[in-house]
RNA sequence: GGUGUCAUAGCUCAGUUGGUAGAGCAAAGGACUGAAAAUCCUUGUGUCCCCGGUUCGAUUCCUGGUGACACCA
């Protein structure tokens, strides 16, 4: 069984050309867009539409409700017991997405890693409000001197939560880090789509206005109550939650909302462009990409 | 036509009592192991509008020019 990764910044085209794909290898498509598994979040993460969710059949869209805790090493289980399941009856499968790590968990694994309960949580959390960042770090650097030498120390959400893990299970993060790669029973092969920066921006600032034509700010309005929930804290909600607390005017709440997706997609690009196993393609190269396929099918 | 104000980084502007300059925004580069569309780090040389003058030295002062704005005719 071969998995086929397609993967590429967001608005680069993506959502299109992995129908055809999908039609082509005569498989299904497990999302890897972490946004797009809320159900709620409708118009801000351009999910497939219903009519090529049609043609296609999705899993991982629309699965979860907002207040839904999910992480990358669930996607990690749960991905793979998907394309365990499938590969009985299928001999390709496609996969795609711009999640940079829940696409590594897939193809590499994620150590097994504690999850941490909600009491921890909110109790680390409030110690980080109450005490800060120094005496965290001094603690971490007592309990976990090795991963203290590591970690960016000004990342207080590293730092919590190497904290979280020793405090839950009594071990510290850097016995549980072995950076060992998971092998996988199926080929992996990965590719990537990529378009000029100009172009990939102007695609990106069209889209915005699009997804504010098509009501995304009515959309926010309607979740505004749990805009606190980490599924909310999104490009393209958070911007409108503080048009709608009244801290920036509409305007600037889009030109925000078009900034931070440019952000996004250049973060997704360096995470990427240190990938090798990555073939890269212009959307445009349809025909390319299928004989590629076609090659290593 | 006259008078005045302004002309500095992609944009909005600060500043140099004359020793070639710095903020915000925009932009660029990077990190990333169970909340990742999250979280965090790093990066500012630009004919200081143009010609000339004064000066050891001018982006800064002076003459002229050009452009923008305001007011007066």
């Amino acid at each position: 069984m071969t998995l086929f990764v397609l993967l590429g910044p967001t608005a680069v085209g993506k959502t299109e050309l992995s129908i055809q794909l999908a039609e082509f290898l005569a498989s299904p498509i497990i999302n890897c867009d972490s946004r797009q598994f809320f159900r709620e979040l409708q118009i801000g993460t351009a999910p497939p539409t219903s009519k090529e969710m049609e043609r296609v059949k999705h899993y991982f869209v629309g699965t979860l409700g907002l207040q839904d805790y999910y992480s990358a090493a669930q996607y990690e289980q749960e991905a793979l017991q998907l394309i365990n399941k499938l590969s009985e009856t299928h001999q390709n499968l496609l996969l795609s997405g711009g999640s940079m790590m829940y696409i590594d968990a897939v193809c590499k694994g994620i150590d097994d890693i504690p999850t941490i309960d909600a009491e921890t949580r909110q109790f680390m959390h409030k110690r980080l409000e109450n005490e800060g960042l120094d005496v965290l770090l001094q603690e971490l650097k007592i309990v976990d001197p090795k991963y203290y030498e590591l970690v960016d120390r000004k990342n207080h959400k590293r730092v919590v939560h190497a904290l979280e893990i020793y405090y839950s299970s009594g071990k510290n993060f850097s016995s549980f880090r072995t950076s060992i790669r998971k092998k996988r029973p199926f080929r992996i092969v990965k590719i990537g789509l990529r378009r000029e920066r100009a172009d990939l921006f102007d695609r990106i600032n069209r889209r915005v206005d699009q997804m504010m034509k098509n009501g995304l700010l009515d959309e926010a309005k309607r979740l505004y109550p749990y805009r606190m929930e980490n599924s909310l804290n999104t490009v393209g909600y958070k911007e409108l939650f503080n048009y709608l607390d009244g801290e920036w005017d509409l305007a600037t709440a889009v030109e925000r909302i078009k900034k931070n997706t440019r952000v996004y997609a250049k973060k997704q690009m360096t995470w990427f462009q240190k990938d090798k196993e990555i073939i890269w393609f212009h959307p445009n190269e349809y025909t390319e990409i299928e004989n590629f396929v076609a090659k290593s099918m």
